[in-house]
DNA sequence: CGCTAGAGATCGTTCAACAATCCCGCAAGA
DNA sequence: TCTTGCGGGATTGTTGAACGATCTCTAGCG
């Protein structure tokens, strides 16, 4: 990417490197796995089916190699597993993952929060766009969408600390996070509870009252984590 | 996990499994990432040098693709950035990425600490071994093996949390920083102070004061954060 | 009914080739 | 002198085919 290069004293020069890394992006590999990541990430694929990899470069129209090597890509997210010998499956998210799902999420998110300065307001901005989505979805019952409007809450929240590292940790958790949804049946007390305590969430942050908003964070997660465990051992009770 | 509600009738299918695991390891990319990673976490490759395909393909006797695929899972793992169309390099770290990388491992290994539960002592061990092995190390001035040391015992520290994938997240941070203290002349200042601080830790554990030994954690990030920075600083003062 | 052997399918790995892109040097122009 | 534009050579990206290795499933045996 960029390591120590020239210094450019132009504020735009900034702006067009950051574009360029953009379109830098345009690998196959990657574009397939941008697809299939789709493709996973939207439910269309059940947990537990086998992607083969004749078939893929059928309807792709790539060759062997460069879907393999978009397997890895998505591998490495984990929204797909590989087993040797076997083929690449969407993975189903046991109780144990989602334990250990949330036990991760827990020391990101709360972390940050904890850690917060009091914050330009504008910074928080994203995060109230966030919270217009959702109840924009609730009302209008389109429950995925609640769910990825949400999402993008925690997302954005993670990205208050301005760090790299931690957003994408962030990022692959919640993709991970989203097939355990995809197991559920109803959506609906999934994701429709937590709008309005995103909402609380981010007041506590406008007032700085970072140290009450971490611990609201820590209920909210385990309440969060308690409900999806509910779920996951109705559907699956073995 | 815990070892002692092990079933004592099938425990040795138990170790078959585990060695099985390892035996399904004999992916022929995977053994290259190994030897590559090897080369990288020892030093030998220069931050900023480029591993050309050509030669590496000539040297490890396998092929362009499955080379390639060493790549990816050492890029995924970040001992190497991969460039489009320019070829993988070794990473050279900024400050940027140090503080970044900071900022991650306070928010893991303290929450690990901090939401510790009062733990059979037998899972200290590994600490405890660790601990010997860098006060060996000290003594007889192998200072890249007190750094050894030192980061399995925080790789260790994080695994009491018995978290997967917080354990790979350590991984992947703990491989990052290894490259960072390549960058500095002097090991021995790096790592010396710490092996007793990590000693006092240990100790702090042991008798349950969790809460004590998280906040000496964090100043002792802090510190360990500072020192690199400014050994960083003093390499490449661009 | 359970077990084994074999066939078929799929994956792992390699190879060779071509297209796309980058790097470097050189020359033309201001 | 500095910038700009243009190759030529080197390197990477992608493809398709091939062969061996491994898994899965079924048929047939006891």
């Amino acid at each position: 990417m960029d390591p120590g290069r020239a210094l450019p004293e132009v504020s735009w020069l900034r702006r067009v490197a950051d574009e360029a890394r953009v379109l830098d992006r345009s690998s196959t590999a990657e574009r397939v796995a941008d697809v299939l990541r789709r493709r996973v990430t939207e439910g269309d694929l059940p947990p537990g089916t086998r992607l083969s990899e004749e078939q893929l470069v059928a309807a792709l129209r790539v060759s062997r190699n460069t879907l393999r090597e978009a397997f890895r890509l998505l591998t490495h997210e984990r929204l797909l597993v590989h087993e040797l010998h076997r083929g690449v499956f969407v993975p189903q998210l046991d109780a144990a993952a989602l334990v250990d799902l949330y036990r991760l999420r827990r020391a990101i998110e709360c972390d940050v929060v904890r850690s917060l300065q009091p914050v330009d307001h504008g910074l928080l901005r994203p995060l109230l766009d966030d919270v217009a989505a959702a109840r924009a979805a609730v009302t209008g019952h389109g429950w995925v969408a609640v769910g990825t409007a949400n999402m993008r809450f925690h997302s954005h929240l993670v990205a208050l600390a301005g760090s790299r590292r931690m957003d994408e940790v962030m990022a692959r958790l919640l993709a991970e996070l989203r097939l355990a949804f995809h197991a559920v049946a109803s959506p609906r007390v999934l994701h429709e509870p937590y709008v309005e305590r995103n909402a609380a969430l981010l007041e506590l942050l406008r007032d700085g009252r970072f140290a009450e908003a971490a611990d609201e964070l820590v209920a909210y997660l385990h309440d969060s984590e308690d409900q999806l465990l509910g779920a996951l051992r109705a559907a699956e009770p073995s």
